[in-house]
DNA sequence: TCAAATGATGAGATTTTCTCAGCATTCTGC
DNA sequence: GCAGAATGCTGAGAAAATCTCATCATTTGA
């Protein structure tokens, strides 16, 4: 078992023996210089041993406490760096990044490159998960999520908003029944995210086909899922324009009506409140906000017409 | 300015990780498991990291904890280890002990050779100083002090009561006053302690000769200095009795009357309060307390005749 | 020489820490 | 396989620590 002194008051020890000075310390720990003169008397007493001289009004270092302040001081940065080294380690180019397989691999996979090209130090750890992540718990950096901003407790920095566009396979568009307006999707399969159901709903109500009744539908347990499944042909997805515009660039996907859904939800970037960003979060933030700008004043391919959905 | 987490939950952390276990660590840090439980998740908070893996019942460091817990170790160690040296480094021979000078000068010096006959390892430092120590500013770790006992917040230990005989040189009895009744004194200079008048008025009042007026007074600082007064023959003191034993049995002083005076205070070995003895302490003290109840029973030169005084 | 700055101190306010009670889970002994 | 003991988590309130505030004494510098 161990005897330990009162380790709190080692901090202002410390902090005062550095400057010679309790206001200075005072001020550096941000409380009064009461406080520290308290904390000082404390260990002072539980040593049994002055550590300051306080004949002139310069407090002063006795030979006591010297030597004491050597070994303190010494622990104390042991402590700092392990502290830091566990947790932001603020030099460390490591960036431990969770996002949804859907944006991982329609949005983040493609842009990699050009992310290391500008930030060559910098190395992405990516962990593919969906739900949200508790990030006293996990040694996840930083995350996308997709949703309307409502996760406590958290910092977060609005990226975009969501729009979704009807995707298929090009062979849909050539099938018996070629998507000419939105009424034609009765006859098709309709592609949705489990739990998501209602955004189906919301578009075709949006393109004034609010009463047809498909053929079929297909819940998909994810958005990256049910765009594969429409690049598969087996129907039609609603997906994140921007998500899916390479597919549609390189004619893999089409869109066989350019109405967008605006979600009200949108993507953040998130991670720990309070905590330090290290340069290479400071980098996948930075460069994550600016390319999210430039898909915004990208045009899109064929040409958007932005209709705002409820 | 340092980051540094919660240093009072290290404490609990370590212990935690020592025992694998919080209801073990609380046993030992003498709180409830709650508190450490409290404490171990405010510092998961602080670093954003889980260290234990709370999987099973036992608790069990992540593969992150244990990179801290080498390091928290460490710093703990550092300080635990500074701090017994500055403190009570119980292993320690070395006792600074402070006493009155005459006290040092009657009593302790010549005791010394047996002092060290019997602890030859122990290295007695001592200082000469007179009022009373601070012992929370002081690196003294005994002291004797002389008084009526009435010290707060001091560990004090009785030594014994102190009785006040006069003593002067050998020549004041052959001079031309020679003192064969107290009444005698009424031609000679009484040599007294600043602040301690009162010592001669007792006495004489008890010595039956309260009536006299003596020819002069001599005020001295110190007892040990009314000691050397008397020593060269410039008048009568009033001194402890044990600490002129050897000066009277070499014939360097006499006690003219014996008869002694109660003063109602006494030698008390004194120390920090709750401070754990050093064995270089413990052995002064024990030492101390014996050599003080020999000399009790030792028969005092010059057969005395016990009064109390008032 | 006087105002400003520093430190000490005691009392009360504030914040942190701890305990308690209740609950869930996992061992242990039968 | 089951009941009870042991362990850990959690929230609310109690207890303790820490901090602030007000005041004073000293010292420093203009």
């Amino acid at each position: 078992m161990r005897r330990l002194p009162p380790l709190n008051s080692l901090r202002m020890f410390e902090a005062s023996a550095r400057h010679s000075s309790f206001a200075a310390a005072a001020e550096e720990l941000a409380v009064t210089a009461s406080a520290v003169s308290h904390q000082i008397k404390t260990l002072e007493e539980y040593l049994g041993i002055s550590l300051f001289s306080r004949n002139r009004r310069k407090v002063e270092l006795t030979a006591a406490g010297e030597q004491y302040l050597t070994a303190v001081k010494h622990a104390l940065d042991e402590i700092e760096v392990a502290t830091q080294r566990l947790t932001a380690n603020l030099d460390t180019n490591v960036v431990n990044i969770s996002v949804a397989p859907n944006f991982l691999i329609r949005w983040l996979m493609p842009r990699m490159s050009k992310f290391q090209e500008l930030y060559p130090d910098v190395e992405l750890q990516i962990n593919a998960s969906m739900g949200l992540i508790d990030f006293s718990r996990s040694n996840t950096d930083m995350a996308v999520y997709f949703g309307n901003g409502d996760w406590e407790d958290i910092e977060m920095h609005f990226l975009r908003n969501v729009m979704l566009v009807p995707v298929c396979s090009p062979f849909l568009m050539r099938g018996p029944h070629p998507l000419r307006e939105p009424a034609d999707l009765r006859h098709h399969t309709l592609i949705y995210v489990s739990k998501r159901k209602y955004e189906w709903d919301n578009w075709l109500e949006l393109a004034g086909a609010g009463f047809i009744t498909p053929k079929n539908s297909l819940a998909i347990s994810s958005g990256q899922l049910a765009t594969a499944a429409a690049l598969d042909g087996l129907g039609i997805a609603l997906a994140d324009s921007t998500l899916t515009s390479r597919e549609v660039a390189s004619g893999r996907l089409v869109v066989p009506f350019d109405i967008k859904l605006d979600t009200h939800k949108a993507f953040y970037l998130v991670y720990r409140k309070h905590r330090p960003l290290t340069v290479g979060m400071k980098a996948f933030k930075e460069w994550l906000m600016s390319e999210m700008q430039v898909q915004d004043d990208d045009p899109v391919p064929a040409e958007p017409e932005v209709i705002l959905g409820k």
